[in-house]
DNA sequence: TAGATTGTTAATCGATTAACAATC
DNA sequence: TAGATTGTTAATCGATTAACAATC
């Protein structure tokens, strides 16, 4: 599905990013109980152009009302349901290191409807420790659990070197979506859903920046 | 600088964050003992046109040869040398929590020459602590540190609603870029360069993917 | 009704792709 | 020289912006 040639036309990638900038910015209006917003104010708020805006807005249904604009708490459960906020989604962490905690110690994902179930670890001092009274569990446990037990998505927050191996085993297993924090590109069936945080591209990119912007560092 | 009429015609965003990507794809080459790759083989394996290859190098230069290809050692450096990665940046973390210690932790950042040099955090119970061999600092010492010690880069590992205040004290201390893993949009000098690490918006994203695969979950 | 603001079509802009002459 | 492959210009494609008729 999705740019199959169900009745809508495709979405660009842009326009999909953008949507979680629209539901911030909305549940932000909200929380300021602002009842109504034009496409001029929030291209205002958002730093984008009112048409575009519209245009995006539009790709995915008429929320607005010529004249008056967009009601906020409609707009942003429109928006929410899009994103699938709406459901609820069952997560596993796979690998309890710094990372795999502060992502399972993260308040907002549960808020959103991501429910941190289980987090998987190879170090074995690790396993029947909680964390956040999430258990750990040892990798050798993975498919039993897998089994017995739903996951939707699964966060990879481990080494490099094991993500590709661990995302097999992940597929095998019907996981729907994979969060990759890893750097590889995992190679997995198209029917996997795959969302990749590159956070040392991501440090590139700002260090490409600071270059640009003339603040010179030592050589080295 | 950057876009200004200095010569180079502005490169657009798009192509700067592929540079990262480029740079791994070479070092995973250099890995493999390979000398010379030409465009079509890294189109091939970076999943782009050659074409494009073609036009994102020559936004920088002429790094190739004809009838030879690139050489995969030369070209490596030469991106290396565009991120900015010839130089040592150094790096503090405000937050010391598990996000912070994950990155204080994560070995691949030190090496591609982004020093950590130390934490900072308000619980006190951190304070004087060392984590990876990094001095953890209490916020309180903030400015005095950065009055005698370097830094170019902080990352904000703290919670949203103190990301804007943290950033105004570290801009006002000439930080040069700053590293957001806050939620919130942040409002700084434009001298100051921030790139931000999205992480509701990028699990908003994934499970956007996941909606429209047709993988439906529980409504709620 | 008059004013406001959307939804949508058309125009513009920029990025990607194709083509090919230059040259190693 | 012949073959390969770049650098670069031209063509295409898609996304953003502008304009305006529809309508609340």
């Amino acid at each position: 599905m999705g740019d199959t040639d169900d009745g809508k036309k495709k979405i660009s990638e842009a326009a999909i990013r953008r949507l979680p900038r629209y539901y911030r910015f909305l549940t932000e209006l909200q929380g300021r109980n602002i009842e109504r917003i034009s496409s001029k104010e929030l291209s205002r708020g958002m730093e984008i152009t009112a048409s575009q805006v519209r245009q995006d807005l539009n790709h995915f249904g008429g929320f607005g009302q010529q004249g008056y604009g967009y009601n906020v708490d409609y707009l942003q459960n429109e928006i929410g349901k899009i994103l699938g906020l709406n459901q609820t989604y069952t997560m596993i962490i796979i690998g309890a290191g710094n990372l795999g905690r502060a992502i399972c110690n993260h308040q907002n994902f549960n808020r959103r409807g991501f429910h941190i179930a289980a987090l998987f670890d190879i170090n074995r001092e690790m396993t029947g420790k909680q964390i956040n009274a999430t258990p750990v569990y040892s990798m050798d446990y993975l498919e039993e659990y897998l089994q017995e037990n739903r996951a939707d998505i699964a966060a990879l927050c481990i080494p490099s070197a094991h993500a590709q191996e661990v995302a097999v085993r992940l597929c095998a297993c019907k996981i729907k979506g994979l969060w990759n924090f890893s750097s590889v590109e995992l190679d997995v069936p198209k029917t996997v859903q795959v969302e990749n945080v590159r956070l040392t591209e991501s440090l590139m990119t700002l260090s490409f920046a600071i270059k640009e912007a003339g603040g010179d560092l030592d050589e080295r």
